[in-house]
DNA sequence: TTTAGGG
DNA sequence: CCCTAAA
């Protein structure tokens, strides 16, 4: 059938050839007029072009290269040609296609084809690497493939873990490899070439054109012409599938691997035959939880994710065994975890110290090595993407996550452990807890990490501050050391008297066993209004209890003059997937946490089990938070969140653009609801409003109301309303 | 990588 | 607040 529709396509190929042939004809009439009528028809060559390459891509395996595209489109002469621009974007449309190509073909079976494809997108960037790009359509088109080829990856790791592709086809691929003795030794270059980049790892990338040259050298036949364009397709073509093999790269690395991870022994690589069906099973849930570390990192995902994975199954076939002695290592790299900490140190060293909370200082830890050795591998095989992300602050995120898993595990090193922590200990003694803990892992996002830094830092400042005792009315600073630097400290205004404390989330940890405990989230929160100098914990654990009747608490955190109940909770059922469950509890004056309501706490978290939510925070907006968003608002309208937020939040790392995007519209459906209200009725139907919503003061309301004329976000007509959009 | 939009 | 598509 397929083929049926290749000469279908064939034969409509034919039809615009013939097209072609018309407007050559045409435009022969007026010479040297072609490039002024191009333009006309050029989209759709462009879209032409894609098309022919992928079915040449089925046919053949390899890339339409430019002269064959004008042949078959009869561009030959010398007046009419095809436009070396138009076809590139053509190939770039050609490779847009590819990623639901592989979805689609891995649906109806076909398991092998994501490797092929792979491959095939693969060479394809990097052969558009070496291009010189400008910033013009063909370099988003460009840009796009990178995705593309990221999501065939992701497909292709998919596949792969799920024992689904076919490693006959793997072996023929070597063995083909192999009898290429030519393509090998290009092979051989390109890894090698590809493996001294990583090597220099610090020094990441070597200028594109120096890559280009080198390049350019094995490529055979650099034409005279089109040197730049058709050379390094013809590259392209005749490599199709054989160099850069997958596993390969991942060889070539081992030298980065093993420097990185400190000695660390990380042969994950060979790990990969290991994977056994029955495990996998399991492990397919594991994927979910994984890619948020994908976002976290922002590291190609997909690699990460079959690596992970095979150092889980790895762990869980030798449980029958004799643990590893790799596992030790766990403890030894955990000592390293203070100097790891580099930005985020402050608040470790502060949070232990302050002894508030030291069991969190406990329960974030979570050493796991194959964790370490398998993202010290994905640092590393980042090198090997297209983005060489800023690898300083890639390593240092990787690092944090470490950390903060390493907190879980790594008793024996814990020297800072409270009292009341000290139960847990027998509970997280036993190594069997400890391999079965690595099964499964919630990895902390990477907004659970910036979170993580700074609002530690905050905690450190906030016993000083609770040792001074003078947070009444005053204008509270919480900048911290680690704000500093970053400009504008967050500065809490008068009206407000909040002083807003630590927030502390912790992770949970799903696993097998029963009594696993999981991280909790604690968040402090000191609400001191100009009445009262109660303090308030807030303690929200991210666990899910779907059986336990889940309740979500607003407390304020503002305590606005007149409209203040300065710590309501409300309780009600969340609407949809409970995903979270943050548990409020009163505190003594000290705002410290009896150790009894943690194990109360730990004990209904105990309970749960499953659900992997994904919800990461709930941090109320704070007055003087939407006073800076309204501000910011004002001053760049809707639509550029990003700007906003650089400039106005970038003390706040927990706020993206996308949340103050939703805060705005939140905003103003609830200003738009509130005005509303108030034409009505006003006494009942306030009332219900406090309960449905913390009101806005009447001031902030107009002000969203008159910039949302002003700057009328999408979908919301001038009187606020909220159009929904329906789907045809 | 950012934004828009749906849930 | 999350997720996805589109740009």
């Amino acid at each position: 059938m397929g083929v049926e529709v290749l000469e279908e396509a064939k034969a409509q190929i034919g039809v615009l050839k013939g097209l072609y042939g018309q407007l050559a004809e045409i435009i022969r009439d007026c010479p040297g007029q072609y490039y002024r009528y191009h333009g006309d028809w050029r989209s759709e060559t462009q879209i032409l072009v894609s098309l022919l390459a992928f079915m040449h891509w089925l046919e053949t395996g390899n890339l339409l290269t430019h002269s064959e595209a004008e042949e078959k489109l009869g561009l030959n002469s010398s007046e009419f040609v095809l436009d070396i621009e138009d076809y590139l974007i053509g190939v770039c449309f050609m490779s847009n296609e590819m990623p639901r190509y592989v979805v689609n073909r891995v649906t109806a079976g076909d398991y092998d084809c994501p490797r092929k494809v792979l491959k095939f997108l693969t060479d394809l960037h990097a052969a558009f690497r070496m291009l010189n790009l400008r910033n013009d359509f063909l370099r988003k088109k460009f840009d796009g493939m990178k995705y593309d080829l990221r999501r065939v990856e992701e497909v292709y790791y998919d596949v792969k873990i799920r024992g689904l592709a076919a490693n006959v086809g793997n072996d023929a691929c070597s063995v083909a490899y192999l009898e290429m003795d030519r393509e090998a030794n290009l092979n051989k270059k390109f890894a090698s070439m590809k493996c001294q980049r990583v090597k220099g790892d610090e020094s990441f990338v070597p200028p594109l054109e120096d890559e280009a040259i080198e390049v350019q050298h094995l490529l055979a036949e650099p034409k005279p012409d089109n040197a730049s364009v058709d050379g390094v397709f013809c590259f392209g073509k005749e490599n199709a599938w054989k160099h850069l093999d997958i596993e390969e790269i991942s060889y070539g690395f081992e030298y980065g691997l093993k420097r990185n991870c400190g000695g660390l022994d990380c042969n994950n690589t060979q790990g990969q035959d290991e994977l056994e069906l029955g495990v996998l099973d399991g492990l397919l849930d594991e994927l979910d939880e994984v890619d948020d570390i994908h976002a976290a990192n922002d590291i190609s995902g997909a690699c990460e994710d079959f690596l992970l994975d095979v150092e889980l199954a790895e762990k869980i076939s030798d449980l029958d065994c004799a643990p590893r002695g790799r596992l030790h290592l766990g403890n030894s790299s955990s000592e390293s975890q203070s100097p790891g900490f580099s930005g985020s140190s402050n608040g470790a060293n502060g949070l232990s110290e302050s002894s508030t909370a030291t069991i969190l200082d406990s329960e974030c830890k979570n050493g796991s090595v194959e964790n370490k050795t398998v993202k010290c591998e994905l640092n590393d095989s980042s090198g090997d993407k297209w983005d060489y992300p800023a690898g300083e602050n890639v390593y240092t995120a990787s690092r944090d996550l470490e950390n903060l898993d390493e907190l879980d595990d790594a008793k024996p090193l814990e020297s800072g452990i409270s009292s009341d922590d000290n139960e847990k200990k027998p509970l997280q003694a036993s190594k069997m807890s400890t391999l079965l803990r690595q099964k499964r892992l919630r990895k902390p996002t990477k907004r659970f990490i910036e979170e993580f830094s700074v609002p530690k830092s905050k905690h450190a400042l906030e016993r000083q501050k609770i040792l001074a005792a003078d947070s009444k009315d005053k204008c509270l600073d919480i900048g911290s050391h680690n704000e500093l630097h970053r400009g504008r400290g967050l500065t809490l205004t008068k009206e407000e008297s909040l002083s807003e404390n630590v927030t502390q989330e912790t992770i949970e940890d799903d696993e097998k066993l029963s009594d696993l405990k999981s991280k909790c989230v604690t968040r402090r929160l000191k609400i001191s209004s100009p009445g009262s100098n109660d303090k308030h914990l807030k303690i929200g654990s991210q666990n899910e209890l779907r059986h336990v009747k889940g309740f979500k608490s607003s407390p304020r955190e503002e305590s606005l003059p007149g409209t203040s109940t300065q710590a309501s909770f409300e309780s009600r059922p969340r609407r949809g997937r409970p995903k979270k469950r943050p548990c409020v509890s009163a505190l003594d004056s000290d705002g410290e946490p009896t150790a009894s309501e943690f194990e109360d706490d730990r004990a209904k978290r105990r309970k749960s089990k499953k659900s992997a939510d994904r919800r990461k925070h709930q941090r109320m907006w704070t007055l003087s938070e939407v006073m800076k968003l309204i501000d910011g608002v004002a001053q760049y309208g809707t639509g550029r969140w990003t700007d906003i937020k650089k400039l106005l939040f970038s003390s706040t790392a927990y706020r993206t653009p996308v949340d103050l995007r939703d805060k705005w519209r939140n905003l103003l459906r609830a200003s738009s609801v509130q005005k509303q209200k108030l034409k009505q009725n006003k006494k009942e139907v306030e009332q219900k409003l406090k309960h449905a919503m913390r009101p806005l003061p009447k001031t902030v309301v107009h002000r969203i109301l008159e910039l949302a004329t002003v700057h009328p976000y999408p979908r919301f007509t001038p009187g606020g309303r909220y159009i929904r959009r329906k789907k045809n």
